[in-house]
DNA sequence: TCGACTGAAAGTGTATACACTTTTGGCTTT
DNA sequence: AAAGCCAAAAGTGTATACACTTTCAGTCGA
């Protein structure tokens, strides 16, 4: 299984859905899916299963598939294990440090700037989103990797949409900090300002804002 | 969607996998499965494809799936990732710790130990891996306690065929050492021994046995 | 005018059909 | 006897069919 065709339908949808293209709430109709990728319901119904997994669509027997809308306290629950994940990754990370790895995430945070000068805000999210996960695949830790980039394509949503210019920004700021105390080896210092990291993007999110919830027929390249 | 039938199916397949009534490589041909549950393919296919996400099984592009058989360091990983996660929820879990809470975890080990005197192997594996989600959901963090579950049932496999009965032992009676440690709110001490537990439990598997690989017609009920 | 009913349209849930791939078992050849 | 080969059997991948549920528009009655 894990036929490339599947794995296409599903890389579109979660690209439109991070990407905000497909609003939370929007309700994902098989048959329209299956005539806008050209193939039948069965790969459609399996990339949905797929996407409900990873918690980006929430589906309802008879009712159908609909874009996901994270409460603020799934959000908040999330960062609160990031958070557990994160500090302990950074003292570890720190431990078996080298050159190597810190250029690694030089010339990413490095990206990371370029990103939000350009106002590029989908490419800026996902980099900052990849930073933390970049540090996991650099530890040789592919489990690690894995749970994490779940744990931040999970409220992807939730980051993209109320994430500010200024928010981004600081975030590229806080990750420098952070790589520079990494390449100092002061694994304290660097656990902490990675807590510290992770408290601020949570509380830069406003969790009050209404989400329009549009059902029109999508913007699917 | 999520059909109470799929949700059996995959019930069914997991507890035969993790029981090791289905040995890891096993083929799981969807006909025989079909036939066997009394329902169609699809619906077979489904459930084949939520348990390959689980990580249970392993699908080959037009071969099947198979029953999963981790690898060493793929374990080694996995349990790296749960040091990572639960030294620091030990940490928070003292810190909002109840008298409620310290009663529930002491009902739990006492299962606990009944479950390793009477050497009913299945119930104990079970029980000594909720022990440590059990915390997560009293910490009231669902997706922490789901995260972490994943985790522990990724491994169920080895955990399950590695453990002896003297492995069993100490894992519970580490388990009431740290709540001992929880009780007297000691957060270094809890999460020094939640530390050091894992290690343990870690380093109790023998991961160069070799693995049988039945391909029987299963034992499924 | 508003609410409750009704039947058609749309949509989901499961089974089945069929094409294509892998496996298997026996037959040939060396 | 062992290796290679071919056809049948078994199995997977995708499409389609059909039953059943939800949705919605239009109608009737208060």
């Amino acid at each position: 299984m894990e036929t490339s065709s599947t794995h296409a339908i599903v890389s579109a949808l979660t690209k439109a859905i991070v990407e905000h293209r497909l609003m939370p709430g929007s309700k994902l109709a098989e048959q329209k899916l299956a005539t806008h990728f050209g193939v039948s319901r069965t790969l459609v119904r399996q990339a949905l299963f797929q996407l409900s997994q990873n918690r980006l669509i929430r589906m309802e027997p008879a009712r159908g598939a609909f874009v996901a809308a994270p409460s603020a306290s799934e959000a908040k629950q999330v960062f609160a294990v990031r958070r557990m994940l994160e500090v302990q990754m950074t003292r570890e990370f720190v431990r078996d440090i080298t050159p190597a790895k810190i250029r690694a995430l030089k010339a990413h945070t490095k990206q990371e700037k370029e990103a939000v000068a350009q106002e590029d805000v989908h490419g800026r999210t996902e980099l900052l989103g990849d930073f933390h996960v970049r540090i996991a695949e650099l530890m040789g830790n592919h489990v690690l990797a894995q749970s994490l980039g779940e744990l931040i394509s999970r409220c992807a949503l939730i980051t993209l949409m109320y994430q500010s210019r200024n928010a981004a920004q600081h975030s590229a700021d806080e990750h420098e900090t952070i790589v520079d105390a990494m390449a100092k080896k002061d694994a304290d210092l660097a656990a902490r300002l990675m807590e510290e990291h992770l408290i601020f993007v949570e509380n830069s999110l406003s969790f009050d804002k209404k989400i329009p919830t549009h059902d029109i027929s999508l913007a699917l390249s």
